[in-house]
DNA sequence: GCTGCATGATGAA
DNA sequence: TCATCCTGCAGCA
């Protein structure tokens, strides 16, 4: 499910199937009828990503702005794809593969006034690091005007796009800053060792296909639980220290830190 | 078969 | 702060 990494994931897979072929796309659902007849053909040229956000373009044709929010998924298909399910916003096929959405917050076409307002909108992306703007002093720089706590603000898209809840709780964990620090109050090397934590994070999620923090863990299956150190680990003693995992809500979402291993 | 929950975000109050 | 969007699945009967 959808953190930035996952988001860079759909964006590289995409761009590889369907980049540079003319795509048939329909709306099983309904709820992009007419939007899908308007890219219906068309060739795709490109898929960008930046934080959660993904951007389809087309030749000769508006983009295609897609935010998966909560539960929104894409599926792919290489061979003959199942029918869609009745929640299928929008089907894109080629001869050779069928992408299905489901879920998403946003599907809707943009024209480059709108895609100008969201990326606006956006903080930087780690998964962008060095590109620009996306750097560890425009992430400071978003801290450093906020007094709500680390833990609410690095989860505002405005501040830096791309992290989730497990990114949130992990990274603060890994750099050993207290979630309810207030932003404008977290030493300057600990902004910028979160930000790298975040670079390393989100880079390692995109090459893993998942989240995982603790230095190795063996592929297959294991629980998510297992592949992590605080989030969802309430019932579980710190690795590092041995002592509780505290547990609370901050920005309505669930979170999880260690008061002994993250100083304020 | 049902209930509740989830790695998200917005708009009203 | 809360309701809402609205899909899929784990957990339980």
């Amino acid at each position: 499910m959808p953190e930035g990494h996952t988001i860079r994931r759909y964006a590289d897979r995409h761009r590889k199937v369907l980049a540079g072929k003319e795509v048939a796309t329909s709306s099983p659902q309904g709820r992009f009828t007419a939007g899908a007849a308007r890219l219906n053909g068309r060739e795709l040229l490109d898929v960008d990503a930046h934080g959660k956000h993904l951007f389809y373009r087309w030749h000769r044709a508006e983009t295609l702005h897609v935010h998966l929010g909560l539960y929104g998924k894409f599926r792919l298909f290489r061979s003959e794809p199942p029918p869609p399910t009745p929640g299928t916003r929008l089907a894109l096929s080629t001869a050779d593969a069928t992408i299905y959405l489901a879920g998403p917050t946003v599907c809707e076409l943009i024209v480059p006034s709108q895609e100008e307002a969201i990326l606006a909108r956006l903080g930087p992306d780690p998964l962008k690091a060095d590109t620009a703007g996306n750097t560890a002093e425009a992430f400071a720089a978003n801290l450093s005007r906020r007094r709500i706590p680390i833990g609410a603000a690095i989860l505002d898209q405005s501040v830096i796009a791309g992290i989730g809840n497990i990114y949130r709780a992990e990274g603060l964990f890994l750099t050993r800053v207290h979630p309810k620090t207030p932003a404008n109050e977290v030493p300057p090397e600990k902004v910028g060792e979160l930000w790298d934590k975040s670079v390393e994070l989100l880079k390692r999620g995109v090459a893993e296909g998942r989240i995982a923090t603790l230095p190795r863990v063996p592929l297959g299956k294991t629980e998510e639980t297992d592949r992590l150190y605080v989030y969802n680990r309430e019932r579980f003693p710190c690795r590092v220290c041995g002592g509780p995992i505290s547990t609370g809500e901050m920005a309505a979402r669930s979170i999880w830190w260690c008061d002994t291993c993250q100083s304020a």
